[in-house]
DNA sequence: CGGTCTGTTGTGCGGTGTACAATAAGCCCG
DNA sequence: CGGGCTTATTGTACACCGCACAACAGACCG
């Protein structure tokens, strides 16, 4: 509340009751709040410390620095996206996307961090990996095919969602008002499919909307890029394939 | 090459050989080149200016914000990726999906700027989308179908690829470390296929990885994607399915 | 020749991450 | 019980950022 550091209690040195003040689960818990409340640009480690009531730098009593920080807030956005372990490898992969894509709209102001920082950093979710190839392997990947397999598999979780859940530049609503008498600018020649579809496509469809998936989901297009993926999956060699790199 | 601002030339107003000095086709190229060359980090408005030997503020003179400057370098990055609209639709799939990754790994430092922005803004590439329109329409989508097939599509040509490359964190280094005695933290017990397969997936697998796709591209991995969502598509109805939001 | 447009130089403000010093309270050990 | 170590915080400082805005000089146009 207070204008800058606003600290409860006044001067230097340890609190007295001995118990500290802060604490790491606080940060993040503030830090992802200050990120679903106000948006992802408001969020920063002089902000956090602000609605914490304390300098900056005490942060980094807790953190080494954003970027862990960071971290930190993803693995608790992702906490629960693992299936449960009974469903059959197909249904459990759409399960797995699901939750994914459920955990993200939780938090949509933090689906660029996801996708940005890379999945990995910090702490590697070895239940996950191991999940995911356990359950490739059921459908009889091996090799290098399986790992190939994995990477696709994860791509395609985090990918689709990222772009779904992507922020918008600031000036939203000029590009509104862009989109809005974008109808007329096209010509009915050279863009038939377009013309004939933009009443439903503006504000709805990639690289023509003006919000993102918070307020305007893509769940049809989601079941459809699931559904692909996962059945084309099983229509694929399973065995060799050669490595990435 | 001089400290901040470097003028070429020296006192204000207007140039006096009646051109300008700069322009914004410079600015792009000149932006493009520090990303390629010194990372996503080290692009600003403040690092082009100085790059180009001006003050930061003439660079506003042609471009209004840093938001639109980056959506400018997002349309040059993506310039060429439609193949050639002779092809089967999914051959064409597969050469789209395939052309955005090679523009991407191009120029992989700029990749996150167009998983975040969303692959709108600007200037809206409606050649783009038509064309995607009608090899879907040639599939034989229609109606709230073809546009959630339209939605899959850019989806996943988006984000399969900005995973791939998505920026690693500044301290890489200490990631390559802490993955390095991951082998030997594995419960072979509870994690039996990763115990076996850390080896080939340290380093080149997503959330095992320290390196991104320009170092460490995950091409076969790329390669299963596209062909498990394309030939999945194949499989899909065409028709109907309700509208996404 | 005067005014307006153009394309810069310059100044300034409020923000950022984070390195580092100062400091006070709790805790442990002799 | 007292001195030093550890802990958790307040403060200061620096180099950077985007960008608003004023100043101004040359070109161009009536």
């Amino acid at each position: 509340m207070a204008k800058t550091p606003a600290p409860a209690r006044k001067g230097r040195g340890r609190p007295q009751n001995g118990a500290p003040d802060l604490s790491k689960a606080q940060i993040v818990a503030t830090a992802l709040r200050l990120i679903d409340e106000k948006g992802l640009e408001a969020f920063s480690i002089r902000s956090v410390a602000r609605a914490l009531g304390c300098y900056p730098t005490a942060i980094y009593w807790y953190t080494p620095s954003r970027h862990v920080l960071i971290a930190e807030i993803i693995t608790v956005v992702l906490r629960d996206v693992l299936p449960d372990a009974g469903l059959d490898w197909q249904d459990w992969l759409r399960a797995l996307f699901t939750r994914y894509r459920a955990a993200i709209a939780r938090h949509p102001n933090a689906a660029p961090l996801i996708g940005v920082t890379l999945v990995s950093n910090a702490s590697v979710d070895v239940d996950l990996v191991e999940a995911v190839l356990a359950k490739l392997h059921d459908a009889g990947f091996r090799g290098a095919s399986l790992i190939n397999a994995y990477n696709a598999v994860i791509g395609a979780m985090v990918g689709f969602t990222t772009q779904e859940f992507a922020m918008l530049p600031p000036d939203a609503e000029s590009l509104r008002e862009d989109l809005a008498g974008f109808p007329d600018r096209i010509d009915a020649n050279r863009h038939p499919l377009l013309a004939q579809l933009s009443g439903q496509m503006i504000g709805a469809a990639f690289i023509l909307r003006w919000q993102n998936g918070a307020t305007q989901p893509m769940t049809g297009a989601f079941a459809m890029y699931v559904e692909a993926f996962v059945t084309g999956l099983d229509r694929l060699p399973r065995e060799g394939g050669a490595a990435s790199s």
